[in-house]
DNA sequence: CGTGGGTTTGATGACGGTCAAGCCTAGTGG
DNA sequence: CCACTAGGCTTGACCGTCATCAAACCCACG
């Protein structure tokens, strides 16, 4: 169980028996791969597939009618990608693998017959999906009231977080495919500014951000800065025993 | 079922049967008022109550360490309140009543036990979050990447049709206990900007906000203006039959 | 060794913030 | 019935953060 990332994330929440393990086993069926920058969830498409993510980043992101991108959020190992696009009639956001990614397929078919089965599960993917949302309305607080600097460093160490609960990722950094583009258009930024902003941190000797890695200088004064407070997380352990 | 704005919303995804609806209805126990303006969910505190708003307005937000905040959504009636704070150690936000509220509480063990009465309810409640999830995305990019006059314009047309699903509100307007000031924690602007930006929206013959209104002058021309597309909002009918 | 994606830096200016003040209206108390 | 108040709205002046435009650099890769 443990060796899926879902697992080892959804266990954050509940204490997972035989049964729940099982049901969550028979949702990772239908191994795919995509290669890096080809879409595998399209923004207005109807009768997308979900998936839960086994390995590489990807990227969801909505693209508005003048051409520029909002990213919403960074995927990592154990993250559901268009989970949304199941659910609605059209997508409402596109996914783009960011590396070369492996995933497992999931239908809503499959989807109710683990509810069905039990409860509990079902309870459990409700909460990652809370958890999703807590993560962009974080995103949200950052990007209205959140100066770029703030902001930028907020980001980072919110994904450093998360890949440590995966094991990709310490207080000392991770390792990190994204570019300064993909930075900007999460963070509501210009390449430019971005750019600007990573070499002030880096000046400040906080966080050095360069060929595919991320290192913290100096975590703790960089969370104090970005005041990161990793309670929305929720990585505390489980709430259902 | 229909007597109940959840139902109704709900019913926008799965076309709900007898023991559907029962068990939706035992959600609908322990009805409670708040008065205006005295929080009924508090950021950073353990075991909060959820809700199911039955008349009134609510607003969801976050206070940052500065005391700044930012606004994540309003609420209106059917919609949920707090749903992550049930299912997260501590809340991640607080909610406010705009108006008087009338709600009925939900704890988790009701979920949990409506979860295992029908499978399908489960589902549809994670339709609702997930379209919770849509709306503050779009909110993202809406801060992230429209400016002001765009974004107020986006927001209110949102709202409108939020409240047109649940029967107060049309393309001519809405009745709206939100003060500017609201508006702007919302958007992530100032108040002070928040006027001139209502004011050339008046000014263009498009809406009216004033004194508990909103009026779209020029619904048309304001959706084209706001590039408005209601796709996010999953409003066209049951996907589960 | 040329090409293109990614990064870096400078110059200029716009969008929206801050500060400050005044106005308008509903509700309160004398 | 009339101050008085407080919350909300409106407007002006000024300024800062960040966008835009432009150009150059660096390096991996074909």
């Amino acid at each position: 169980m443990q060796n899926t990332a879902l697992g080892r994330k959804l266990g954050a929440f509940v204490a997972l028996s035989a049964p729940e393990i099982s049901a969550l086993e028979s949702l990772h069926k239908r191994r795919r791969t995509f290669v890096a920058g080809r879409d595998l969830v399209h923004q207005g498409q109807s009768e997308q597939a979900a998936y839960i993510l086994a390995s590489g980043w990807a990227v969801s992101y909505k693209i508005m009618e003048d051409g520029q991108r909002q990213i919403v959020d960074f995927q990592i190992p154990g993250d559901f990608l268009g989970l949304r696009s199941v659910l609605f009639h059209l997508s409402d956001h596109s996914v783009e693998p960011v590396t070369n990614i492996d995933v497992t397929e999931i239908l809503l078919p499959d989807l109710l017959d683990a509810f069905s089965r039990t409860p509990r599960l079902a309870m459990a993917i409700l909460w990652a999906a809370s958890r999703d949302e807590a993560m962009v309305v974080e995103h949200l607080v950052g990007i209205g009231r959140r100066e770029a600097t703030e902001r930028m460093a907020h980001f980072l160490l919110e994904l450093g977080a998360r890949l440590a609960l995966v094991g990709m990722g310490s207080k000392a950094g991770f390792d990190c495919p994204l570019t300064q583009y993909h930075l900007a258009d999460a963070l509501g930024l210009s390449a430019v500014h971005t750019n600007r902003v990573l070499r002030k941190l880096r000046e400040w000797g906080m966080l050095t951000f360069r060929s595919g890695t991320v290192r913290f200088d100096d975590y703790d004064r960089l969370a104090e800065f970005a005041k990161f407070d990793p309670t929305y997380l929720d990585q505390t352990g489980p709430l259902l025993k």
